[in-house]
RNA sequence: GGAGCCGUAGCUCAGUUGGCUAGAGCGUUACAUUGACAUUGUAAAGGUCACAGGUUCAAGUCCUGUCGGCUCCACCA
């Protein structure tokens, strides 16, 4: 053995080992426990970063069940990523100088296609760098043919249950990136506005001044609203407004709506481009006008249309200056909705679109929580999850992009009847008879197929046997960034759709932060890439620093510093193995008689002095099992309970402190006169914690293993090794 | 406005039914080293456990309040 754990020397091979011999690949055995966690998908076209890096914590749990003797799945599967993924492409076209509009349909979907299937192996190669025992052999993607399948059915069963609905709303929408999103991928930001003050000429002579924000949309305005017990205003509810600019007259309307501190107490109502005006707008039958398209360029004002909306916002202050209708202006903080990828500011649109009741979906998938039939670790988030379910609003499913599972769903040009299918497009119209049809252009919020992976992955290609093994699944582990926008919908649809819950746990992780515990961010240039960081210190170090000194459910502060801490702990174990194997390597034949069987097998000729079985330690070897014992103790515990960064703490400080430490130095005099009895144990001991760290550092674990056990053996095995070597 | 988390050594953090002298990693200092490992070992320095009350035989841990930081949700004309 070399002096030193060379990771990059061996990471591979043992890598190829373990798959090759089929130690993740899962099967139907009923003698064992099933113990399944779902990947949460990656994106088939990205790369790898810290954040799949945590996935780590899967890892373990899949080794670690591996090792107490239970069959394990660990699922891959890979996202198309919808709109994440067709921004990606529609920037690497740009740079080519060209746009998605130069492509039919089709075509573009064939080129993203293309584009994502050149792309997919990045990622799982990466996976594998990091030692992920993933189940390669039942890879899916979201687009196979039998997952759009199953997506179809539950688009389908959504309707049949009248949980479907189509409604004309206003949506979160991105004119630059020409999609709307769900209000869960809005990002606020905070920006410096200015809040105008605009008088708006009363019909019998005067005004009344209303404060917005955005001036230009008053070309959609239907009403000026005051609060009812504003006396300031009584006097003047019902009288008529003339719009300055367009002298269209608007109604002067009362709502408890209104806040009669804010601005000026009286506000416009512009129903096309306000949620909150939309609702009022229906509350009090008031007129749609719409002045902003989906180009992001006004229409339907007669004075502004075609220009943008910043310049619009411009020129409609210029004309009314002139008249003399801006009364002041004055700074405001306001809360701008933005695009979460191009940072655009959201417009608010009318739109036509398909939408989840989830009402029925959130109730249950409460009762689950609350009944404890899901179990959320750490418990804090429980809180958390409840809030989201009980704020959860109707789901937006429909997107404007072209890659993405199009939704089956037909209108009938006659009589404009919806007609949903589970994928064929339906022969005639079942309203009118009609057989000119029109498929939705939409496809699904990439969510929406998502939110089914538990129960799809495992029905898709596989037989009832295995999906009833494996279904519901053992642990939903990821971040706790996507409780809201992936978990709550999973236990919501997934339960509609099997009867069953996904997942009969959840195991949130944190977020991962530079050593100063700030977020990591290409701007700021604090971004530790996780393959370099395997490359120069191996994928245990960098495992290990992701586990170590951590909360659970908290945030990982992650340096290279800690990794290479890590580094040298590999490098501990490596050199403890090298101690025991040096000390083998000297045992006098004579001993054979007292030797175990692993031993035996290892004893070579040697010219070693004679041998002295000796008691003089024997005190020391009592203490060593007694407090062996302990730990083995604790260390189940912690694992049972989630605490992985505790279990791994605990056998990191056995192993080096007490083990190394303490133990080899006591009995290093004794080991020297051929103390065969000291030897054993501190090997037996050795190769348990070997056990025990495996699932967090599995590859040194894993070559000192082969160092004694040769490269056929896997330490995979070690509770079915332990057991024939007993018997 | 509602909720959650956090404040412990120079830095980043553990400390889960309240219980010996409060810990780790990294950093710092001194010493050791030819026989497992310098990616090492031994030892040291360094803490009013944010602050103020309370419960208790006993509080870093439980309760109340204050201050400071972070996050989520809602609202924002």
């Amino acid at each position: 053995m070399d002096a030193q754990f060379k990771p990059a020397l061996v990471e591979k091979a043992i890598y190829d080992f373990w798959e090759k011999n089929g130690y993740f690949t899962a099967k139907v055995d009923k003698q064992k426990q099933a113990f399944c966690i779902i990947l949460p998908l990656p994106n088939a076209n990205g790369s790898l970063h810290l954040g799949h890096a945590m996935f780590v914590h899967e890892d373990l749990m899949i080794r670690y069940h591996k090792i107490i003797g239970d069959e394990t799945l660990w699922q891959l599967g890979l996202d198309h990523a919808g709109f994440e993924t067709q921004y990606v492409y529609e920037k690497y076209l740009r740079k080519q100088g060209k746009s998605r509009f130069d492509f039919d349909r089709e075509t573009l979907y064939q080129n993203i296609w293309q584009f994502v299937t050149d792309n997919k192996g990045n990622i799982k190669n990466q996976m594998r760098r990091l030692g992920f025992a993933l189940d390669w052999s039942k890879e899916k993607f979201t687009l196979d043919p039998d997952i759009v399948q199953i997506v179809y059915q539950t688009f389908t069963k959504l309707h049949d249950a009248g949980l479907l609905y189509r409604a004309n709303r206003l949506v979160n929408y991105c004119t630059r990136d020409g999609t709307s999103f769900s209000d869960l991928e809005v990002v606020d930001q905070e920006k410096e506005g200015t809040l105008y003050f605009i008088k708006y000429p009363l019909a019998g002579g005067g005004f009344i001044t209303v404060a917005t924000t955005r001036p230009e949309t008053m070309f959609g305005d239907v009403a000026v609203m005051v609060n009812p017990k504003d006396k300031r205003y009584a006097k003047l509810v019902g009288q008529k407004v003339q719009l300055p600019l367009t002298k269209r007259i608007i109604p002067i309307i009362a709502d408890p709506y209104v806040d009669q501190k804010f601005g000026t107490g009286a506000v416009k109502v512009t129903p096309a481009h306000d949620f909150n005006d939309f609702e009022i707008g229906k509350k009090h039958s008031l007129a749609f006008i719409c002045v902003i398209g989906f180009d992001g360029r006004m229409q339907n004002t007669g004075i502004v249309d075609g220009l943008k909306v910043l310049p619009a916002r411009e020129q409609t202050l210029k004309l009314l200056q002139e008249k003399g209708l801006v009364e002041k202006s004055a700074p405001h903080k306001m809360v701008a909705k933005t695009c979460y990828r191009c940072g655009n500011i959201l417009e608010l649109l009318p739109l036509e679109q398909w939408y989840v009741r989830v009402r029925p979906l959130v109730d249950k998938a409460k009762e689950l929580v609350d009944k404890g039939e899901i179990k959320v670790y750490p418990k804090r988030f429980v809180r958390r999850l409840d809030m989201i379910l009980d704020n959860f609003i109707d789901w937006n499913i429909s997107r404007q992009v072209v890659w993405g599972i199009r939704i089956p769903a037909w209108q009938c040009a006659g009589c404009h009847e919806w007609i949903i299918t589970a994928g064929e497009k339906p022969a005639k119209c079942s309203k009118c008879g009609s057989t000119n049809l029109q498929q939705d252009s939409d496809t699904f919020d990439t969510w929406f197929s998502s939110a089914q992976w538990p129960f799809a992955t495992l029905r898709a290609s596989h037989n009832e046997e295995f999906y009833d093994y494996f279904y519901p699944t053992s642990v939903m582990e990821t971040g706790h960034d996507i409780l809201r926008a992936w978990v709550a919908r999973m236990i919501m649809i997934d339960y509609f759709i099997t009867g069953k819950v996904p997942f009969k746990n959840v195991f949130l992780h944190g977020m991962v932060r530079d050593a100063k515990g700030q977020k990591m961010s290409k701007s700021k240039g604090n971004v530790i890439d996780p393959l370099i960081m395997v490359d120069k210190y191996g994928a245990d170090a960098l495992r290990a620093a992701l586990i170590f000194g951590t909360k659970e459910g908290g945030d990982v502060v992650l340096s290279e510093q800690k990794i290479i801490g890590m580094r040298n702990f590999a490098n501990k174990i490596w050199n403890i193995g090298r101690f025991i194997d040096m000390h083998i390597s000297v045992i006098p034949s004579a001993a054979e008689g007292s030797l175990n069987a692993h031993l035996k097998t290892k004893l070579r000729d040697s010219s070693a002095p004679t041998l002295t079985v000796q008691n003089d330690s024997e005190k020391t070897l009592k203490q060593l099992n007694k407090e062996f014992k302990d730990i083995k103790k604790k260390y189940t515990r912690y694992m049972k309970g989630y605490r992985f960064s505790s279990a791994f703490d605990l056998v990191y400080h056995y192993l080096w402190h007490r083990y190394a430490d303490y133990y080899i130095e006591q009995l290093k005099e004794s080991l020297r006169n051929g103390n065969i009895k000291a030897l054993e144990v501190l090997e037996q001991v050795y190769f348990e914690t070997l056990a025990m760290l495996h699932p967090f550092i599995p590859f040194v674990t894993e070559a000192v293993w082969q160092q004694f056990h040769g490269v056929n053996s896997s330490i995979l095995n070690y509770e079915k090794d332990m057991a024939t070597e007993k018997r």
